[in-house]
Order: C-alpha cells, then structure tokens, then sequence
RNA sequence: CGGGGUAUAGCGCAGUUGGUAGCGCGCUUGUCUGGGGGGCAAGAGGUCAUGAGUUCAAGUCUCGUUACUCCGACCA
C-alpha cells in the first residue's frame, strides 16, 4: 500500500477516506469542475466524452427496442406539476420556479422541469385518440433540475443530463412488459458497456417515484459498501394518464386510459462506474465507454523513425475504429504512465527502439497495472478488440466477487447494523410495513435497497419488527 | 436547513506577539535527457474569497456575507 502511494500525489486515501478520494479524482482527472452557482458543475471533455460513449450505446438499445427520441420544453406550467397529488408533493420542494421576465411578474409561474412527465402527459392527451395511437414509445434526451440541499459531482447535482422514457400502452400487461424490460435493457447495458454488476428488483412504496404505481431500481454497489440508485424504471399503471385526461376509443367502442411507464438513467452513471473501478491511482474506465481506449506513447523520441512509427501505429487503430491518442508531448514517458493510469485509460501502448527493432510494442492494462506484455505490432487492430472485451470481462468479474462477498445475510435489526456499518448490504425479510423502513431510517440511516426477483426466502420474521414476514430485501446506506 | 472544516500565484500549502507576500509543484525560455511523475540555468505569475469594523499599520484581530468540503436532515 505504502508502496503504491509513491505514484500518487495529491490523491486522498481510498481507504481512509473514499468521499474525499471520491471529490480528488473527478477534479483531479479534469472529468469535472464546479459551476460558479451552488451545486452546478461543469462536465469538462473528457468527462463530457464518457457521456458521450454512454448516450450512443443507450439509444442503439433505445432504438433497437423500438423507441423514439423527442424532445420537449424544459419549462412546464406550475398547474401542470399539480395535477398529480403524489407528484407534486414529491417534488415541490426541490423545483426552480422562474416567476419574473425582465421586471414583470409572469401570470402563471413555470417550473423548470425537474422530470417531465407531466408535460409529457399533456402533450400525450392531444395526441392520442385511438387504441390505433397505441403504444407510444418516445425518449428524450435532456437536462433537468433539482435543487438538491448537499451535491456532489455527478451524484447529485441541481442540474444534470438524463434520458427520460416515457410510453403508453393498450393493456397493463404490456406496460408492465416494458417497465421490466427497460430494467433489462439497462442491466444488460451496465454489465457489457460499465461492466457494472447491479442489484435490480422493486422498490418499495416509501422509496418509489412520486406518483409511480411501482418502482424498479438497478442498485450498484460502491467500493464503500453503499448503494447507488443507478436506474429507475416505473410502472405508473393509470396514475398520470388519468390525471391529464389522456383517453383514447378502444376497438370495443369504449373510452380507457392507457398504461404508462417511465424509465431513467443520468450521469450519476459517471459517478457509478467511478466508485465501482477506480483505485489508489485513480479512475479505471471500462474500455467501451473511456474517451481514450488506448494511449500510445514513444520512447526516446529524438531517436530517428520512433515518432513516426508511432503515427503511423496510431492511424492504423484510428482507422479501426479505436479511440486512441498519441502523446508526442514532451513530459518523460515515466510521467505519462502516471497520468494516463490516472485518467483511467484502459491499454498502454509504449514504443521505442528496441520495441520498433523487435517489430512488438510493449503493452499495459489498466485493470492489471504493474504488468507488461508485448505483442507484434502488426497485430494491434485485431487483437485490441478481443483485448477490450477481456478488460470489460475481467472488471465486471472484479466487482462481482465484490459485490458477492459484500451481501449479509440478516435476520435482526442488530444484524443490518452490524452488515450495514462494515460496508455491506444486509439480505433480509422485511414485513412491508413503512414503520419498519422509518424505524431503519432513524436509528442507522438504512434504508430499504430492493427487492430482487428472486424471493427465495432467507427466514419468516421481519428483520425489523419480528412479525411474519414475506419479502426478501436488500438494506443499505445509499447516495 | 443544522454541525465541523477551509478560502493566500494555475494547483497544493506556509505565513510566528498585527509591521515591505513566501515555499513546492505546475507554467515560460535554453540545454542535457527520455523503458515508471528527470537534471542544470534563467524567468513570468498576487485586489491574501468578499463587505464592514478595530488600529499609526490587518493575510493575521472582530462581525457579517458568499463559495467549497466533510457529517447529518432532505432527496425520482
């Protein structure tokens, strides 16, 4: 440990103090700045370009399943956030609300978006007449605002970038159908894309959306024990359609309201895969979505033919398709190898004389740093592929044994203090009774996690209160 | 919103009983270097967060404000 502190400057203890090393990195690694207004950042470019990697594997999947992107306003009437009880009360508290044009008062305050369902739903209500309208099946990429009381960088902050899916459906069943499937469209992305291994199962009604008939969550683990809410997708059954009066003429002649879901991801995902990779150097970007897939960097550059050789290597893997950099920057190589283990980048490429001679290169990963491999040069374009997959592999395996030997199972409340207080997630049954949740709340700041799909039964008796008890569910301290 | 901490060069920090603004890294130029954060030499860089107050004199003392940060409360 001591050892690998030499290589690090300026980089709190990951161990003694993983918040701080937290807000070290992502300042540090230029991923992010602060905003000149309270809780805003600044998404820098190569913060901006993980975004970027995440948005273009999302909306493959988005459209592969059927899905449209729109766009809607980010200003709602205030009456609309009204319309639904549950919603409103939910998220008052926390919305900007621009009242003023210049020195003239508005007639009707407006919100600016923290969500958008109900201007979604308002829009939806002209839009569909028929069961023919059905479903709709529309995303939108966008900004939204909470003004959150604490933020930190990527996990909460008063603005932040989100897609949002909003559809409608004929029958409960097949709205039902979409909320878990999205829920797998996003766990299948975290594992293949974040090699991110989640927790996924259903909220429960204290910790679901305002408004929400049912909330599923995807809860990643991070190396601190906690859990971060890294998906959601609801189930608002006739919730909202109801409320905005969206009705359409079924084949039998009568008038329904249709099934609705929602479903999100944001850039807390940044956040996510930074807590659940990085390490005492830094981050450690899993390979399909880091802005730079590999870095080359020559040795002794003033020798006649290595510059060159190394452009013409890195025209090779660009013209592949690989996101890779070449740094011809006069830092010493031993300086590169630090700053780019730093920002995460998941291969190494050094060439020099000797590796130009030999017609190899000398190649590090990132996920097994202190290692060194060679290979011939000529094979780079093929074999970086395979070797991206392997990383991608091996990282979402590092952090399942994680994940695995971090879940105790519990029968007490003493117990998921116990767990909970020693960096785990507690695996108990819980009675369904909110008291419970609000008794776990007060006493450890626990709360309730998930319950996931599989309900095989750990014991009878509620871990809180001891009465029976017939839900298996995931406790935690949360982001 | 409550409690703690911090604010001095781009970054990290020192600045003693109040008395001419400092160090390291980084940056610029030159040179030798180059396979794990290089050496030497010469430079540039400051409204001490902000507003009042005390004082002959404030980076330093007092009060307020703001921002960041950690811990809570709040939080699809």
């Amino acid at each position: 440990m001591a050892k690998e502190k030499e290589f690090v400057k300026d980089i709190a203890d990951i161990h003694e103090n993983f918040p701080q090393w937290y807000t070290d990195v992502v300042l540090k690694t230029q991923l992010v700045d602060y905003g000149p207004v309270k809780g805003t950042m600044v998404i820098r470019p190569y913060g901006y370009g993980i975004w970027e990697n995440i948005q273009k594997e999302l909306d493959k999947r988005f459209k592969e399943t059927g899905h449209e992107n729109a766009y809607f306003p980010m200003f709602i009437p205030y009456s609309y956030l009204v319309k639904e009880a549950e919603h409103v009360e939910g998220f008052a508290p926390e919305v900007a609300l621009v009242t003023h044009v210049g020195d003239n008062e508005l007639p009707e305050k407006l919100v600016v978006r923290p969500t958008s369902e109900t201007i979604i739903c308002d829009m939806y209500s002209k839009w569909v007449q028929s069961y023919r309208d059905l479903p709709v099946l529309i995303n939108q990429w966008a900004n939204v605002v909470r003004w959150e009381k604490t933020t930190r960088p990527f996990l909460r902050t008063s603005e932040f970038l989100w897609q949002e899916g909003h559809t409608l459906h004929r029958t409960e069943e097949e709205a039902r159908e979409e909320t878990l499937k999205m829920l797998g469209v996003y766990e299948e992305f975290a594992k293949n894309i974040l090699a991110i291994p989640v927790f996924t199962g259903r909220k429960s009604d204290k910790e679901k959306f305002a408004g929400a008939r049912e909330t599923y969550s995807m809860e990643a683990m991070m190396q601190d024990g906690k859990s971060l809410q890294a998906g959601t997708t609801h189930f608002f059954g006739t919730n909202f359609s109801e409320a905005f009066n969206i009705k359409y003429l079924d084949s039998d002649g009568v008038q329904k309201s249709p099934y609705q879901t929602s479903w999100g991801v944001s850039t807390r995902l940044i956040g996510a895969l930074i807590m659940t990779h990085g390490d005492q150097r830094g981050l450690c970007l899993p390979p399909y979505v880091a802005p730079i897939q590999a870095v080359i960097i020559p040795i002794a550059m003033h020798k006649p033919g290595v510059v060159e050789k190394a452009e013409e290597v890195k025209s090779a893997l660009a013209k592949a398709g690989i996101r890779v950099k070449l740094d011809a920057s006069n830092q010493t190589p031993g300086w590169k190898f630090n700053e780019y283990e730093m920002k995460g980048v998941p291969v190494r490429i050094e060439l020099g004389p000797r590796d130009i001679e030999n017609g190899v290169v000398t190649y590090s990963r990132r996920d097994k740093v202190g290692e060194k491999f060679t290979m011939p040069i000529e094979d780079l374009v093929t074999e970086l592929p395979k070797l991206f997959a392997d990383i991608n592999e091996n990282m979402y395996n590092k952090a399942l044994a994680f994940n695995n030997s971090h879940v105790k199972t519990v029968s007490t409340k003493e117990e998921i203090k116990e767990a909970v207080d020693t960096g785990n997630f507690a695996l108990g049954m819980w009675c369904g009774d909110r008291a419970c949740e609000d008794l776990l709340k007060e006493e450890m700041q626990v709360t309730t996690r998930n319950m996931p799909f599989d309900q095989t039964p750990v014991g009878d008796k509620c871990c809180v209160c001891g009465k029976c008890a017939n839900k298996k569910i995931y406790f935690g301290r949360a982001y």
